[in-house]
RNA sequence: AUUCCCGACAAGC
């Protein structure tokens, strides 16, 4: 069962899931480590409902199984479901801790986390490196480092989330420090860097990096590709794209919002149709090409096409309406929000009071509940 | 290296 399972693992671990799950089914007995192997990436991978759907099926469960479950939800800041896990499971261990403190640090939650921190029975590496993070979030820098001072040990997480912290609040030469002093340099550590780079407007130091880099992923490759996107390096980003052995939903969304954002209207068009599978990035970069250049009627039937909406397509359906002095379509659009931020209120009073509507943007202006 | 915790990527806000 032992070799059964690395080899499972194996494939796992560099993402080809159909072939784990082929030994999975082929292999002459299962145990519980098989049957965690498989639940795993369901979590690594944020499909919550996948791991949801095979623990309910699992024959058995052990602390692994209930630690997996945690972290799906932990991941993704699910703090109410990651609370409820963590009650129900019958006996937790110090990853379990580690899976809640990250919920919190997810969440932004400080004082959470610090709570969780204080009455944890122990601690390792990762916990400390939580509470980093948070502060780092919170860019309380000066925290950062303390802890990162104060902290027995650390590991290359410990370095890279420094790094970014630095790189985050504009400290370019922290970071570098960092990444000079990590004892180890793996694949997330190279990429924090390039990341770095990119984020401060560094793009030939970010190509350099990417140059000698050891390793190859489709993260990094995502990261330079937006870099250079957003600059409008658009041929250069495509050609970057199209040299890519693989695609994720970030690398179509880096692409196609930078051509929207460009007004390249017909290659967002047809990069959204060579789309694999669409999400809400998608939709919403492709809406904004149309809105971008005030084409409201493919607007709107992009827009009345999407599966989903966020506030964000919904603002910029309204802004498309508004800017284009159709204050009606505006206004009932409007109406039909399921929520209101300030922003959308803006929008629609900036229409009236651009197309000359000023009667109009009183009595709006007027109605608004948070007048600042 | 038989399975679980911490660090990296897109976009909007």
């Amino acid at each position: 069962v032992v070799s059964w399972n690395s080899i499972m693992s194996a494939f796992a671990r560099h993402g080809h899931l159909d072939e784990a799950e082929r030994v999975f089914n082929e292999m002459p007995e299962r145990d519980l480590v098989s049957w965690n192997t498989m639940l795993a990436p369901y979590a690594q991978n944020g499909n919550i409902t996948g791991a949801k759907k095979l623990f309910d099926e699992l024959p058995m469960r052990d602390l692994v199984s209930w630690n997996v479950m945690l972290t799906a939800y932990s991941q993704d800041g699910h703090i109410s479901k990651t609370l409820w896990v963590f009650k129900e499971m019958p006996e937790m261990s110090l990853v379990s801790w580690n899976a809640l403190l990250a919920a919190y640090t997810q969440n932004a939650d400080l004082e959470k986390a610090k709570e969780i921190f204080a009455v944890m029975p122990e601690h390792n590496v990762a916990s400390w490196n939580s509470i980093l993070l948070i502060y780092g979030n919170a860019c309380e820098i000066k925290q950062s480092r303390e802890t990162f001072d104060a902290m027995p040990q650390h590991n290359v997480a410990s370095w890279t989330a420094m790094l970014s912290i630095y790189g985050q609040n504009g400290d370019l030469e922290n970071s570098k420090s960092c990444f000079g002093c990590m004892p180890e340099k793996d694949l997330v550590a190279w990429t924090a860097m390039l990341v770095a780079f990119t984020h401060n407007g560094h793009l030939q130091d970010a190509q350099e990096m990417f140059d000698a880099m050891p390793f190859q992923s489709v993260v990094p490759c995502n990261a330079i590709l937006a870099a250079y996107a957003q600059s409008g390096h658009l041929m250069r980003a495509k050609a970057l794209f199209d040299s890519m052995a693989l695609h994720n939903p970030a690398s179509w969304s880096a692409m196609l919002s930078a051509y929207s954002i460009h007004g390249h209207i017909d290659d967002s068009k047809s990069l959204f149709m060579d789309m694999p599978q669409r999400n809400l990035a998608s939709w919403s970069g492709m809406l904004q090409a149309y809105t971008g250049k005030g084409h409201l009627e493919d607007a709107k039937c992009t827009f009345d096409a999407m599966p989903q909406h966020s506030l964000g397509s919904w603002t910029s359906m309204l802004g498309a309406y508004a800017q284009g002095g159709y204050v009606l379509e505006a206004k009932q659009l409007f109406d039909k929000m399921p929520l209101k931020d300030s922003l959308a209120w803006h929008v629609l009073l900036s229409g009236y009071a651009q197309n000359g509507h000023v009667e109009l943007a009183r009595q709006m202006f007027d109605s608004i509940p948070d007048q600042n």
